[in-house]
DNA sequence: AGTCGGTCTGGGAGCGCTTCCAGAAACTCG
DNA sequence: CGAGTTTCTGGAAGCGCTCCCAGACCGACT
């Protein structure tokens, strides 16, 4: 560390200065009641005098409370700093911060193996309380910080049966409303591209479809799973084309799978949406450049961040009655693929 | 708050259970010398039985060191968050940080006048230094830290005549690279599409290009200003274009101006790069993917990320002699466009 | 006058840790 | 065997703050 130049002033320099005892001092600084007009001017005066502005860890560590919170990616986080999904959720997170007084730690796994240090880290007081971006299911972090009676928001449904608030985005009805939309244009044979059979997103999606065709009276048996990856998206619309020669619509898990197939499609010489119709799913930014543009399910992530931050805070409030986990709302955009 | 589960352990407790004092258990889980096997070996078991984890703060406060650092954006977060510029500083940023044990703190402006509040956090010994992304040069925030003692260093040379550390990429030369390419083409009238005058990498690129075309004997006279944005660049263009019609070449000072620039070529029927070649800089996502592809100058991002951080840890480590500022090297990326 | 509520103040303990210091214990060596 | 070292240890004083508590002071009521 450098020395630095001036000592910082401390409260009790403010003290001595003001002419009155700490206990004021800090009084004033707090904004508490029961200070005299004198006290607090004079107090007030020292305090621009020195240029004083209180320590934060000495605060934190006499209030138990450290006003700042983590995000916590429990990935690798080159993987995930490229991700405009992760951006997104950190801007709503950031803005549901606003005026809150709290700072936001950044959390990454370095190494694979990193999970024990940032449990560490996130239990031993450093912050009030974290956001888990987790992307992967099976993830023991969340669990292990609730057990240590930390507060904890996760980003979307974990997998493991572990009683910890999270916030998702409505996967199932998402996925619902893009099915009955394509049974509404009057499409009788609609399949979809699932994501990963262990993954919540991809469940959740895939259950979503099923569940309003089946209430529709449709055959559900069209179902080919990829891994949210362009090249997935397209060996699974191969494998749909093939195994149901008679499809003319098709959900897609994610809008990338979706392009995935858009690309098959064309390459084939099946017209869309005329021949067979495709939805996808996230409206991310390349839902709206896809040639041609693509219809999509569009789920809030900015919203997801800020939804993680209020159920943070409301839960630091002591909020009482708190839902354990919040669903957020998609919305069908309507573009030209159905 | 919410009321934790278990109690934590403190290093008394800890110490109670190994039977040893608490300096003799501090000693141990700070592996420092002077403690017999018997007393390292009973706080040893002590610690895993009690699940002992150091608190930071406690540490921080009798340390006056933190161990964490933070990565200051004085721009509104929300307009920076969707720059992959950004990401990648980011990511070069956690890259340094591997195995530092430091924590990253994310501080964002939220409103305009946020900085005051920024910079009374910063100094007031939350965390033992500052890489600050400051993206229009005229930001008193660095003067402020480093006057306060807070080691900074700054992502791109500030404008301001401030003695701060900074770490930037090679704008000067770099933009002397890409002329000289042009050059070597044989290309006789290279113009360029400069940034705004008052930033410091629009200066810096422009004297490059300069430099390098006066070094050669040829004209500086085609210059024409915009402000990084694809619609400056169109507009800079064409006033290019009109003003001196015999341009061969364009050396254009980022690559979504350049594309600008390639939109209004097209659109006039010029061929590039046979009639007018055009070289961008950054070599952002942007560059491999437009048609034609752009040839550019590839600026290492990440790596800015990661040189601040080491210069930012040499100076904790006391380092003495260390480089004021550290300027990376650029690298031409030729592609189809010159 | 005596008592009471209300306002204001400073002393002091405590948050959980590091670290200085002095003393105890265990070695060396002439 | 005592003096001098070297290892080891616990006590105690911080780090800069919050907050409880007891007491001082005030005007106002019986």
């Amino acid at each position: 560390m450098a020395e630095d130049g001036r000592e910082v002033p401390t409260l009790d320099e403010v003290a001595r200065v003001a002419g009155v005892s700490r206990s004021t001092a800090s009084r004033v600084i707090n904004g508490r009641t029961y200070v005299s007009a004198k006290a607090r001017e004079a107090v007030a005066q020292a305090v621009t005098s020195l240029g004083y502005s209180p320590n934060m860890l000495a605060r934190s560590l006499a209030m138990k409370r450290t006003n700042s919170i983590a995000l916590v990616v429990s990935e690798h986080g080159d993987r995930v700093l490229g991700d405009p999904f992760f951006a997104r959720v950190l801007r709503g997170v950031h803005a549901g911060l606003a005026g809150s007084g709290l700072q936001l730690v950044l959390l990454m796994a370095q190494d694979e193996q990193d999970h024990g240090s940032m449990a560490n880290y996130l239990t031993s007081g450093h912050v009030d309380g974290a956001l888990v971006v987790s992307l992967h299911g099976e993830d023991p972090l969340p669990a292990q910080l609730v057990a240590s009676g930390l507060p904890v928001v996760l980003c979307g449904r974990p997998l493991a049966k572990v009683a910890v608030p999270y916030v998702d985005a409505d996967n199932f009805n998402g996925a619902g409303q893009a099915a009955q939309y394509l049974i509404d244009q009057g499409r009788r044979h609609v399949g979809t591209i699932a994501g990963p059979r262990d993954m919540a997103v991809g469940i959740d999606r895939l259950s979503g479809w099923r569940r309003t065709l089946s209430m529709a009276g449709r055959p559900t048996d069209a179902i080919a799973h990829a891994d949210f990856s362009l090249e997935g998206g397209m060996a699974a619309m191969e494998q749909l084309l093939t195994a149901h020669p008679g499809l003319d619509a098709v959900f897609v898990a994610s809008d990338l799978m979706a392009i995935g197939a858009l690309h098959v499609l064309r390459g084939r010489g099946i017209r869309v949406p005329e021949d067979i119709a495709v939805v996808g799913f996230d409206d991310s930014g390349l839902a709206a450049t896809s040639v041609p543009p693509l219809t999509t399910v569009r789920q809030p992530i900015e919203e997801l961040g800020r939804t993680m931050t209020w159920r943070l805070l409301a839960q630091f409030e002591g909020d009482v009655e708190l839902p354990p986990s919040v669903l957020l709302p998609t919305e069908l955009i309507c573009r030209e693929t159905a």
